[in-house]
DNA sequence: CTAGGTGCAAAAGGTTTGCGGTTAA
DNA sequence: TTAACCGCAAACCTTTTGCACCTAG
């Protein structure tokens, strides 16, 4: 897992101290881009590091997101799930399997809002059935 | 609070009783639009109703949000909250007040989404400034 | 060396569940 | 009448917090 220049280099950015326990979340956010929740990532993490605390991953996230690392997503009544796809993108979530992916935002940039609104962040969330169930359900 | 007909009408159309804890809620959904959480919506509805329970706010919603008369809108790492505002629209979470508002949205009718995607919902959600703390920060 | 991070355990929300009594239809 | 619903309390799950020990810089 050779990602410490790039990690440190966001982190040191950010007044952040690079540890193992940061590079290992970042690291499982990286292999399988699923986006896991804490408990998820909890669960892989202790595999290569049996000793880590899940209040460790919640400080670790933090840190990743704070630093711009890591993107949070939500998704309806669901706990926060995470991921490491900083390109503009969208959410969609499967509401047969419950997968959550990646899929290219519908929408064009350059939102303009009236009424005196300054958008700093948007986020689109989809919810639909994704390929794979598509195809199952017909 | 004269709303029992329409509510009835879409309750009954899903299978599911009138109560007088149900028109309570999605009185005081329709009241203030400011997307109360479940616990505000629980210590409101004490006011005119002080023996109704939490449980029975989250029993209300889901009956309400079923049966199509309410929508439930995440903000991240924050509690569910609720609207009742049908219309198509996106919303938008002031960072500085921390209120949420319904604002119209910035993109057009028209998902095509490419990859085999079915999509069934589309939620926005904007994070920013609005026109109240725009002001006040300049 | 030492500020910041880790691990643990306990607490704090938000939400769900089980159950005896109540009520809309 | 009776299936659905209510209120209560306990359970559940995610996330936060406090604190002693540890470690990256």
């Amino acid at each position: 897992m050779k990602l410490s220049p790039d990690i440190a280099h966001q982190l040191v950015a950010n007044g952040i101290r690079l540890t193992r326990q940061r590079e290992e979340v970042f690291g499982i956010l990286l292999q399988k881009r699923d986006h896991p929740t804490a408990t998820e990532l909890f669960l892989r993490a202790k595999k290569h590091m049996p000793s880590i605390s899940l209040a460790t991953i919640y400080n670790c996230l933090d840190a990743l997101v704070v630093s711009g690392l890591v993107k949070q997503v939500n998704v309806n009544r669901a706990p926060t799930r995470y991921c490491a796809n900083l390109k503009e993108h969208s959410h969609f979530y499967c509401e047969s399997c419950g997968t959550v992916s990646d899929v290219e935002t519908p929408v064009k940039k350059g939102w303009s809002l009236p009424g005196g609104y300054t958008v700093s962040q948007a986020e689109v969330s989809l919810r639909g059935l994704c390929p794979k169930c598509s195809k199952t359900n017909l």
